[in-house]
DNA sequence: CTTTCTTTTAAGGCTTACCGTAAAAATTAC
DNA sequence: GTAATTTTTACGGTAAGCCTTAAAAGAAAG
């Protein structure tokens, strides 16, 4: 089993726990951080020192607070990482079960497993961890195993976010269009702001942008 | 120190945490549960036995599965118990942070503290529980500290959350009359639906009805 | 009971959203 | 290069939302 293992997580009742059943694996060393540039400079340290991790273990949200962070989320961690190429084996750890960021993460960041916390969360991970450890193919919660096709992809783009984001911020279409033309983001007209919205109620089935707007809020879109 | 606490919380990492922390503070019995259901009825079954928990000690949110459960949600589950005129006494542990749901937790169902989840959540959660068990004051994380003054939100009536929750549901203003006419809910015109839809805009500073649903959401009136 | 005040309802013009159609522009195919 | 396809933009009519004014109904005061 991985004997070096990085824990990246705020919360610190989830450190507690997962603490406690990783030391029953067995495995001794067990590193835990709260911020994410806290994980990225001790995954750098040991490598330098030729002592690096075997897996990181990351959460995706981190709540901001007083201390200034290059890496806000565990998405930018797993980015810079990858970016630096950095080949360390990760498992995600999250509450989200969004197939299209899971989607992401798979395939353009190449994690390794994505675990959904949740009722049976910790077993979960143990079985991710099991799995990464043995074999090269990815582990995939049951809840987003969906997410492993890369083909099927009538989700909703940063563009269809943007537009909803905007929205909920009390702009009009009009307003809306305004804004794309003078940020250079296309489709930019009042027509293709109609028509986003209108296939995004479709997908998400609303009547009318309020109904969208709580949709979106409650899917975590925005 | 309590010696009989109950722990209603669906993440079994959570669980395991708080099951080892609690431990160390000398607490011998602590019976921890994944369904809010499952708390009521261990509750219950307290009482019934003349052994009945020393407090609660629940989250907001639980994740819905294959069991049926009457209440889905840590509101729901104190709803019901303060209903029933149980007084336990009640510590909300939850990585919600909205003071609208805080003091209507507070003020309504008289919990005895509000602990947000987070980098000190234990902790916080500790301080709650010694708080609670020494004083009859509220404790609240600093957080939330603000959701205390029960003053400020006075203006949001029941019918404006209902109002709120129908044009979140897609019912368009003139259906919205029509179902407040159908319910004899007064006033019902649409005329009266505009107008308090007006005032709310007002309120909460939205421009139209989609900001009006993204800030009620943000604020926790639905 | 009458007057006064507040709440509720009604009606108008005016703006924004909605929906279909179609032209213009950009991609892709040939 | 042209033709075909998709994407983007434009326009027009209907419905919904927005805003003001005012009448009708209810409640409070004299």
């Amino acid at each position: 089993m991985f004997k070096k293992v990085l824990i990246a997580e705020d919360q610190d009742d989830i450190n507690i726990g997962l603490h406690t059943e990783l030391k029953k694996l067995g495995i001794l060393e067990i590193d835990q951080v709260k911020y994410c540039d806290d994980a990225y400079l001790k995954i750098q340290r040991g490598i330098f020192d030729k002592k690096p991790y075997d897996i990181l273990i990351t959460d995706l949200s981190f709540e901001a607070d007083y201390r200034e962070q290059d890496y806000k989320s565990g998405e930018e961690l797993v980015r810079v990482l990858r970016k630096k190429q950095i080949e360390i084996p990760i498992v995600v750890y999250s509450v989200e079960d969004n197939s299209e960021k899971v989607r992401r993460l798979i395939h353009t960041y190449n994690v390794n497993g994505y675990v959904c916390k949740g009722r049976k969360g910790t077993k979960e991970l143990i079985k991710a961890l099991y799995h990464v450890y043995k074999t090269s193919a990815k582990y995939l919660s049951p809840k987003v195993a969906n997410a492993k096709q890369n083909t099927i992809n009538n989700d909703i783009t940063d563009y269809d976010t943007l537009l909803l984001k905007k929205l909920s911020e009390g702009l009009s279409q009009k307003q809306i269009s305004q804004y794309f033309l003078e940020h250079e983001i296309i489709p930019s007209s009042l027509s293709s702001v109609e028509k986003r919205l209108n296939k995004l109620k479709d997908i998400l089935r609303a009547n009318n942008p309020a109904q969208l707007i709580a949709i979106a809020k409650d899917a975590g879109f925005i």
